[in-house]
DNA sequence: TATCTTTGACCAAACGTTCAATCAAAAGTA
DNA sequence: TACTTTTGATTGAACGTTTGGTCAAAGATA
């Protein structure tokens, strides 16, 4: 009946949505969202500029179906079944696991921080912003509540910009930024000396 | 002979010429560079299409001039005669400086950053940004070997990313992020504690 | 009148998007 | 094996819209 089987359709099919995807975010991350044509993607995925409109609706569909896949590869951070409590033997693994995410989704982030400076697109991602600070938040209030911290949301909020501005230096000069020595820095400021953080 | 005398016009061209600036630099800012068109820039202005570029030779140019007067200003931070050395009491000023222009100039970081985050119009401001990060630079790393530090590199460029971290998310919300908190939370931990940063 | 500012209709180029036509491979047929 | 049919993937010229940029003409003032 059918030339090909629903599972061999299938395959083409994601192969190819993943292809896009890749690609586009490769441009949109390098040149900006507004700044990428559709026929730059098409070239350089080796498509033409109709099949991608097979497999995405419009340019900004592209666009949310690579964030929405970015936002949750970054969220399985937060998987484990954690009971709310970091003890500081997890916080090393937890902050090791953030930035093992920072610089396997290089690319991704670069493109999530400029969408989220710019407030006409930013609705795209504003939902899923949410989603990852508000379970780090509680994360890093737990903590540090634990750790006998002073002030634990003063402490959550620096931290947590720390965090941020590591990431934007990182992705900004991630050849010269020295994100291994600065990974092991944090470790040893916020795990090893227990209890006596500030 | 001429219909008015050259301050007269000289006055005309520079009310214009900064009328336009602030109108663009808002404008850039919210909606992105490339999603703002030159005709919204001058309807918001209140002029024609035309008198704008009789102000500015292209778009591009435009963007300069604004990146170019948004540096001048941000620069004017480390305008006083240092002798290269901060003592705690100059860190105190120094923080509070910073701090001050980041609020006074929320909507310039904004395009700021938005602009350092794509590669395509980077150049623009690549250069006027080791201006600002070369003597910041020398003066983190001559506070923390001042204050004792055991690895003062290491301490100058965490406090470099969390200064940038802070900026980004007091941009990003400026609403809900405590930015006078935190403000003095740091002089309280860099500036007060003297000599036992850590 | 002379001179500079200001206007907005106009243009070519570039963009996202569409769609009628083509292609490639498996299944059926003899 | 050789040929036909069938299906969904794939193509790219064409379309309408929007954009940055131009320019001849009008406005304003001493």
């Amino acid at each position: 009946m059918s030339p090909r089987t629903e599972e061999q359709y299938e395959e083409i099919r994601h192969e190819k949505r993943v292809l896009i995807m890749n690609t586009a975010l490769e441009l949109f991350a390098m040149h900006g969202y507004e700044n990428t044509t559709i026929s730059q993607i098409a070239k350089k995925a080796g498509i033409s500029k109709g099949l991608l409109y097979n497999y995405f609706e419009s340019k900004e569909y592209l666009l949310e179906a690579i964030l929405n896949k970015g936002m949750d590869e970054v969220l399985e951070i937060f998987d484990p079944n954690k009971d709310g409590v970091l003890e500081t033997y997890e916080m090393e693994f937890f902050i090791n696991e953030i930035f093992k995410t920072v610089e396997k989704n290089r690319v991704f982030w670069r493109l999530y921080m400029a969408i989220s400076l710019q407030p006409s697109v930013f609705k795209l991602v504003e939902k899923r912003i949410e989603e990852l600070y508000e379970p780090m938040m509680q994360l890093m209030l737990g903590y540090f509540k634990n750790a006998g911290s002073a002030n634990p949301f003063m402490d959550a909020i620096i931290f947590n910009s720390l965090l941020d501005g590591i990431t934007l230096d990182y992705i900004l000069k991630p050849d010269i930024f020295p994100i291994e020595d600065i990974k092991k820095e944090l470790i040893h400021r916020f795990c090893i000396h227990k209890k006596t953080v500030s």
